[in-house]
DNA sequence: CTATTTTGTTGATTTCGATCAAGACGTATA
DNA sequence: TATACGTCTTGATCGAAATCAACAAAATAG
């Protein structure tokens, strides 16, 4: 994404991401030993993959900048798209049932990444309960998203699918501190709609649809929100206005 | 279910269900280790919660006899329909993130549950490695679990929707190593439909078309399946004869 | 055992989003 | 810069599943 910036070549101690990504709840003395055991990984290229369906799985991945999607191709040879990843977003818990990962990762643009050697952070998390714990979490956190994802395929239509990603992109944006009422989203509308279920040429139609009520332009790559309240209607969510008011429940 | 039996009152040690649950991959020590932890809660009910969205979370709770399901009501009012969980399955995951859960789940028949409460099993996962990892393969398998269900509501149509669940619900009871071609499913078809994203108007227009095609009798809430190998076409899935199988990897 | 409610079936009709098609716009390549 | 390919838009048409409706069958209550 064009305006996030993280520190490169530190580690976690001064990682502007540390709220969302691993590090939640360490303290800074186990913060350190976490970061002795992640390995910058180089950055990878748009188009690249970080990891294919049933490669073997042996690390986590922390997303650092850039962007991913996680995908897999059905029998029938249509793609899938089953979420995209933002800075601070850990991936990678597919691979840990059968120690195969279940789907594949591709960088959206150009993307850097931390590598969590599993066995090292499962024997680190022995010995950090708070690490333990977080490391439960964020498979939690993955649980609760595929529940939304479900919710969103089986209950809505067309109009509220795409009016609930946009809020819900800007709500991601918003968390991480950056500005969520315009943002540029390194993602084709191709796997946007297919992400929703739904086909480009409608996707594409609602979109005009969303800019004639003066409620959301999206253009290409860049996402700008005129009408968060109207969006949040549309999308049957709550408007939130602050980074402080998302640990209030939302509705 | 009709023909699930558990030794009841008896402990991980002696269950039946240990290949499925939580104890796989423990040794015998760990096993009465975890045991010690673990409440045989009083059984429930046809229609009692569980536990409810918004509650608490307070521990996991291990399916021992019977079913559940887990819902959420959506604004509009709308039940949405999670999962179904059988004996051997481990189910409270969803409110480790932000420590209250984040659907329901009632019962769908006379069930049994173990109860493991959190902060023990949490303690104790600390000082046996496998258990921590068993604990992390789980919640792994519950984020499978949510992206096969994302897959089938996006890609899927009625007849592939209803032929693969069929399938699946086969394939769970045979990995239980109960009786996989005929079995008792305490489930109404208007709850069935809702999880696969369906009528119950559409789900039974197709129980009628697998009846007439002599695929799959399925009868208020008798399961009978007649060609295995018709269904897994229908349901773009390979065949597996039997519980051996089903460790190799499935197309 | 009868009455009432809930669940499931079947048919007629409608509708939302998919599909088909053609053109405009952007981006990458020679 | 010209060319070609991939992406997005807009319009016309189609079709799968939802909705509406009426009834049958079970389950539950009285």
């Amino acid at each position: 994404m064009n305006d996030i910036r993280t520190t490169f070549g530190t580690g976690c101690a001064s990682c502007g991401l540390q709220r969302i990504c691993f590090p939640t709840g360490l303290m800074r003395s186990d913060v350190l030993r976490l970061d002795s055991i992640v390995e910058r990984s180089p950055k990878l290229e748009k188009g690249q993959l970080l990891y294919r369906a049933g490669q073997k799985f042996e690390s986590l991945f922390a997303i650092k900048a850039g962007a991913v999607k996680a995908f897999n191709i059905t029998q029938q040879g249509e793609e899938q798209i089953l979420g995209f990843y933002l800075p601070g977003d850990v991936i990678g818990m597919d691979g840990l049932e059968d120690t195969t990962h279940q789907c594949s990762v591709v960088a959206l643009e150009n993307t850097a990444v931390c590598l969590l050697p599993f066995d090292q952070l499962e024997h680190l998390a022995l010995q950090i309960p708070a690490l333990s714990h977080q490391l439960l979490c964020l498979m939690s956190r993955g649980l609760n998203d595929g529940r939304v994802h479900s919710e969103i395929l089986s209950k809505r239509n067309a109009d509220q699918r795409v009016a609930y990603f946009v809020w819900y992109l800007s709500q991601r944006f918003l968390t991480r501190g950056y500005k969520h009422t315009e943002f540029r989203f390194a993602v084709l509308h191709r796997e946007v709609a297919m992400f929703l279920g739904l086909t480009p040429e409608t996707f594409s139609r609602i979109l005009a649809k969303l800019a004639d009520m003066n409620v959301v332009f999206w253009r290409r790559k860049d996402v700008r929100i005129l009408d968060m309240v109207a969006l949040a209607k549309l999308a049957d969510e709550k408007v939130i206005y602050s980074s402080e008011d998302i640990l209030i429940k939302q509705a």
